[in-house]
RNA sequence: GUGGGUGUAGCUCAGUUGGCUAGAGCACCAGAUUGUGGCUCUGGGGGUCGUGGGUUCGAGUCCCAUCAUCCACCCCA
């Protein structure tokens, strides 16, 4: 227990961890050059923020939260989702007094009490964006590009992108209302599953995975069949613009999205190479959030994708990612004398920006050139009394095996 | 929350119908000419066999419980 990591998290090691740094680096990249700026939100929250804007009903709070007390009795949750954090930063800091829109990008770790399995942890990352402000369908056009571009410029080729529109306050009730009456008729044909969906959120019996129930769906009403005018518009719209730009797109019209807050746009990206949870990222529009959470009336689209997930694809797809740099230079030195000068030596060296690497294990000099080969060292700088006395130092070149002589004031700019 | 699989060295695993001081490969340390890595050879260190009970003359092997982990359902990234 002591000696493990807490159920559904883990360490990432520097092996791991140089991808997720390279996945960041892109991210971070395309951000910049789509006028996305950096938002950093607490860790956590208020319960009642995660509460009121993923909504009562849904399974992330239902079930899934880190809730506790502080010792002042408040009631606190851990980072559940990435949106609603940042919508209340809108809020709280009044930025929708500023010229709109506004567009936030976050690399945030999100803590959900589930259940692990492949693809799924209690801890994991998301790579997100939120675009505030407009209605205008070219930002989820923006929004939904950004995260084509982010997987494609990682490699990233076979996955699809599934899109639908679920409607705004104004049409859905109208689908709500012949849903139920749909299913209302055939509930006792359905799983047990969807029948406790029904009662919950009707919309969500659409994706069941039980091919008994989707037999029976077949016929179902989908949101796009009742969605307003201006809604089918904007839909309309969304699928020009993806087109416009060569993304291609499978609508999917039984695509529902498992937090309340979202609106007309809902999109998915999937990758079949995973496991079960396919989903490497998601999102869509929530025109309603900003309002409910208690700011002026804001719409909004945005997108999470989770890092650990988008790994994974990556890797079975056989994509692969950079070598972190090895060490430049390895100093051996024999002796304390020598090792003293080693000290300031590597202080000249990594002024130099060279990767310089000494020991301090004690070891002999045919220890410290493996351990110098062992770390991938280009080169090692050999340092013994016999040197030290004259002022030089060997350079030995470990791919060739050819040694020189260099004298320790030029050190520094031999190996530059 | 439900179901199934798996827990032996740092890692990957072997361990015969229960039977000697629990093994291999890799990794680590040392040596094979005095101050030179990779290859090879030799030697060495390292294991509460997940944990706790039980059966037995005897348990890594069988039984129970528990914990952890993996996979799937639910749901999501």
């Amino acid at each position: 227990m002591l000696t493990t990591a807490p159920r559904g998290t883990m360490d990432i090691l520097p092996a791991q961890a140089a991808k997720f740094q390279h996945v960041e680096n892109v991210f971070r990249t395309l951000c910049r050059q789509a006028n996305f700026q950096e938002i950093r939100t607490p860790m956590f929250e208020h319960s009642e923020l995660f509460n009121r804007a993923v909504g009562e009903q849904t399974d992330i709070v239902q079930k899934e939260m880190y809730t506790f007390l502080d010792r002042s009795e408040r009631s606190l949750t851990l980072r559940a989702e990435g949106t609603a954090p940042v919508a209340r930063a809108f809020i709280e800091h009044g930025i929708y007094a500023q010229a709109q829109p506004t567009k936030y990008y976050y690399i945030a770790q999100i803590f959900r009490y589930e259940k692990p399995q492949q693809g799924r942890l209690r801890q994991h990352q998301q790579c997100g964006v939120e675009f505030f402000g407009t209605r205008h369908p070219y930002a989820d056009v923006e929004v939904i590009s950004l995260a084509y571009r982010f997987y494609r410029q990682l490699g990233l080729r076979q996955f699809d992108l599934l899109l639908n529109t679920i409607g705004c306050p104004e049409c859905r009730p109208a689908y709500r209302q012949a849903l139920t009456e749909f299913l209302g008729s055939r509930l006792q044909h359905l799983c047990p599953d969807c029948q406790s969906r029904f009662e919950r959120n009707p919309m969500r019996v659409l994706d069941c995975k039980q091919e008994a129930c989707q037999a029976f769906l077949q016929d179902a009403p989908t949101p796009v069949d009742y969605v307003c005018p201006s809604c089918a518009e904007h839909y309309q719209q969304v699928k020009e613009g993806l087109t416009a730009l060569g993304i291609e797109f499978k609508e999917n019209p039984r695509l529902v999205r498992g937090l309340d807050y979202y609106t007309n746009t809902a999109f998915e990206f999937y990758s079949y190479h995973i496991g079960a949870q396919g989903a490497i990222g998601g999102g869509g529009r929530y025109d309603g959030l900003v309002e409910s959470c208690g700011g002026p009336a804001t719409p909004g689209v945005g997108f999470g994708i989770g890092t650990e997930r988008l790994i994974m694809a990556l890797e079975a797809e056989g994509v692969t990612f950079p070598a972190p740099p090895a060490v430049d230079v390895f100093i051996a030195a024999l002796g304390s004398q020598a090792e003293a000068r080693a000290l300031t030596l590597l202080g000249e060296l990594r002024k130099a920006d060279l990767i310089a690497e000494f020991d301090l294990m004690g070891r002999g000099l045919k220890a410290q050139m493996k351990q110098a080969s062992r770390l991938g060292a280009k080169r090692v700088v050999v340092l013994g009394d016999n040197e030290l006395e004259r002022g030089v130092a060997i350079v030995r070149n470990m791919s060739s095996g050819e040694q020189t002589e260099v004298s320790l004031g030029e050190l520094a700019n031999y190996l530059r």
